[in-house]
DNA sequence: AGCCTTCCTGACCATTCGGTCAAGAATTTT
DNA sequence: AAAATTCTTGACCGAATGGTCAGGAAGGCT
């Protein structure tokens, strides 16, 4: 057993050690996907020794669990956040927003996700078929209350939040392409993605 | 140099032969990427020896770069079909339909695709900042001009283009999280999609 | 200080990887 | 049928990969 693998990393140096490998990690298995990552890369990335991060963690695959697991906890709070209210349109279009800003804050993260997902879900399967899936359930829920109550448009609410979820991860997922056809100038990207997607959303809501 | 490296695969053998090692080779490289696939797997996906997949090719990045070229040249297609129009609002929606039928019928293409651009695009990295750019750029002002005309409403071109391809690939990209969420019955799935995205885009379009 | 625990690494191991090669099997050509 | 060509593969190679381990270095505690 791994010395972090315990509880809680308890010493000072175990604290810092892990989350430099986890950090480390999260830039490779986000760039390489699991089975295109190495420990010797990682290794490399964290400025340590192959074995030294075998010390702390048990091997490949809890390194990558533990990213995932940190992930999805974070995942699903934006979702989670929308609630009832008067105006549902401007709540979408913050729901929308915060995501945005997710890709843009975090979008190794939102990499590793995509990976994951790419390469069949293998990790973390049952996630969404769990979790993910109640809590989509229930907010598309919400979504219909809104249009039976003639808030917004009619629509089916499942395919709008996939299309809230791939409009703004692609921002982060597909950041390199962005950049190709964009230009390397473009530091208000994310501005004009904002108010493209406010834009967007908001029209398509509109009752 | 590999037999099928030729201009063109002469023997009914090699023409056999090399599609049946590039269909298998699109089913491991679109699920695990160009790092993560080993040629072994492909052999065993082709049904092939190792050694006789390497008859064929040169190697592994001959395989890949092979995909990836026949990938691009129908990558662009539909978007160079978008011209000029009376109503370019329906013009713009028969791409999007035209790229969700992609999505649905080549996904593993579509997998491909993100998989490299995840990865950093190391490959294609000339392919999107030359002929992708280009044609973007182009459509783009096609689209400024409808814009200048008021035929459709004020947003920015490149955005709404990325909006495009980022809701209609999600269906084969993350097909895996589609299917958690919607449950395995929905055949009609693409159905249902088709119908949002044209809802979500003239809504959007509408001057 | 001295002792105990935690931390670190060089050397090593078994397996897998991309790729080669010689020699035999199958096919096509004459 | 014989010859020439194309096709196929078992055996092999060097490098990379995930992982182990014993022993030494560093840190913390009294």
């Amino acid at each position: 057993m791994a010395r972090a693998a315990g509880t809680k990393g308890q010493t000072r140096i175990q604290r810092e050690k892990t989350e430099q490998i986890l950090n480390a990690a999260l830039n490779v298995f986000s760039t390489y996907g699991f089975r295109g990552s190495t420990i010797d890369q990682i290794a490399i990335e964290a400025g340590l020794s192959k074995p030294n991060i075998l010390y702390y963690f048990d091997g490949k695959d809890t390194i990558h669990g533990v990213l995932l697991a940190r992930l999805l906890e974070s995942w699903l709070e934006p979702l989670e956040h929308m609630q009832d209210s008067d105006d549902p349109i401007s709540e979408i279009c913050a729901y929308v927003t915060r995501k945005l800003e997710m890709a843009r804050d975090f979008p190794r993260e939102s990499r590793l996700f995509a990976n994951e997902i790419l390469q069949g879900a293998p990790h973390i399967i049952d996630d969404l078929t769990g979790p993910l899936r109640a809590l989509t359930q229930h907010k598309a829920e919400l979504i219909q209350s809104w249009i039976t109550a003639g808030k917004i448009a009619p629509l089916d609410p499942h395919h709008l939040i996939f299309s809230i979820w791939s409009t703004t991860q692609h921002y982060a997922d597909f950041d390199v392409q962005v950049n190709a056809v964009l230009g390397p100038q473009s530091s208000d990207r994310f501005k004009n993605a904002a108010a493209h997607l406010d834009h967007m959303f908001r029209a398509t809501l509109k009752p």
